[in-house]
RNA sequence: GGAGGGGUUCCCGAGUGGUCAAAGGGGUCGGGCUGUAAACCCGAUGGCUCAGCCUUCGGAGGUUCGAAUCCUCCCCCCUCCA
């Protein structure tokens, strides 16, 4: 990467951040690597269960990019030790360590989505098992002798829990020091984490000046907002798009978004420099630019980034041709059927447009079958001559029947 | 160990013998308006070739012409006391 000097580059690493902690350490440090060559030590934490990453975690991903475009070096470090324990959540299990098998496996699984993002040149990955296995019970004494119980319940969770009289497992109020010690075993500069980290990642910083270390700065990412633009992107919630998503998908998901969203996604998400950003935002309110036309820029930069140019290009105009056009998409499924009189529900249910009978005749009654270059179709029964029918289902879902 | 409060359809939550496939809200889906935006408005939301029938209210039995609602046993969750 080119040559920054330490001010720009602590401008270029606060864009999309919440929390730096502090900041002038961090432009210390990054002064110091700049004067020895040295690169920073960045360190990320994760989860090694079931990764299945989705646009919310890339904002921490791009912030460790940023780093490594600076010539940092990062450490994506795998909490395969603190799983057994899981992020503090109130439960009183701890859960099974994973086998070595499983622990390999989720790490292929990430290194395959992760590396859309990061550099692999620049990372390394890492395993908290790889010291804390090895951590006898003294050394963990001695750890735990390194904080107390009052300054654990400051986190906002245990607190709570404690002036509710709610359980407090002793192995959760560990899991902050664990979390810590990884700090000191890789001896980072830097820690990074969503802002629901902000009380572990403290407590890292504590410990490695314990220790004898320099403290580590930490830097909080956002917590990115779904599509539904309210609650924080995830799974369980549905309101999300993953980073293995095709590209039709991934646009036409980005395209849904509200317009102020948008602009959130615009700073979060992409590398647009933020006075662009704020150009491009200055006219949409001024009407020189149409919303939907900045949205449309928003999502082909984000199938790129995950797919390639090409792919963004096909997808903007597939979706310029099924949805301002009205014209038939590229892909969609087909049905072969022999002519003759046909029920529609338990086509559509065969052929799993609907989940049942049932939903398929709602959807009917409520005019959602139309012919692509027809009338909606509201009877159950349809007569189908040789040839080829278009049929959309709702807004999004269509299907060709080819009648022989 | 003792006392008390709960488990209802995707979620929250009302319902305490029939009018209950079960209020209301959320979510989702469909329609309208649009830019497949958002917001908003209207509607639908267990299954089944469906004016009818079948299955649902933690589980298993029972009472009754009839149960989500009453009884018995069991399972699970929560709160307080020890």
């Amino acid at each position: 990467m080119k040559d920054w000097t330490p001010e720009e580059a602590l401008e270029y690493l606060k864009r999309g951040t919440v929390d730096i902690v502090e900041e002038k350490e961090l432009l210390a440090k990054l002064k110091r690597s700049y004067q020895t060559g040295r690169p920073l030590k960045i360190k990320a934490g994760f989860d090694p269960t079931a990764p299945d990453l989705h646009l919310g975690h890339t904002v921490l991903l791009r912030k460790m990019r940023h780093f490594q475009d600076l010539g940092h070096e990062v450490y994506f470090l795998i909490g395969d030790f603190t799983a057994m324990i899981g992020d503090p959540s109130g439960r009183s299990e701890t859960r099974p360590p994973l086998t070595k098998e499983q622990v390999q496996e989720n790490a292929r699984t990430y290194a395959e989505q992760v590396f859309k993002i990061l550099d692999p040149q620049k990372t390394k990955v890492v395993f908290n098992s790889q010291w804390m296995s090895r951590m006898t019970a003294e050394d963990f004494i001695r750890l735990c002798a390194k904080y107390t119980v009052a300054r654990m319940l400051e986190r906002e969770d245990f607190k709570k829990r404690f002036e509710s009289q709610r359980p407090i497992y002793i192995h959760e109020i560990i899991y902050p020091l664990i979390q810590a010690y990884d700090s000191v075993a890789l001896e980072a500069d830097v820690e990074l984490g969503g802002t629901d980290q902000l009380f572990n990642l403290l407590v890292g910083r504590e410990i490695q000046r314990e220790y004898g270390q320099e403290p580590q700065v930490i830097i909080t990412v956002p917590i990115l907002e779904g599509l539904d633009g309210v609650q924080k992107m995830s799974k369980s919630l549905g309101n999300y798009v993953g980073i293995m998503e095709p590209p039709q998908e991934m646009f036409g998901k980005i395209m849904s978004i509200s317009d102020d969203l948008m602009w959130r996604y615009y700073e979060l998400l992409t590398d647009l420099p933020l006075s662009e950003i704020e150009a491009l935002r200055r006219a949409v309110s001024e009407g020189q630019e149409h919303p939907k036309e900045v949205k449309k820029r928003l999502a082909m930069l984000l199938v790129s980034q995950f797919h390639s140019e090409t792919a963004a290009q096909e997808a903007a105009e597939e979706f310029e041709r099924v949805f301002a056009r009205k014209e038939i998409p590229k892909d969609l499924p087909e049905i072969e059927l022999p002519p003759g009189e046909h029920w529609l529900p338990g086509l559509l249910k065969e052929n799993g447009f609907t989940k049942s009978t049932s939903e398929a005749k709602r959807l009917l009654q409520q005019g959602a079958l139309k012919l692509l270059e027809g009338p909606t179709v509201k009877e159950e029964n349809f007569l189908f001559k040789p040839g080829e029918y278009y049929f959309r289902l709702g807004k999004k879902r269509f299907l060709k029947i080819t009648v022989r």
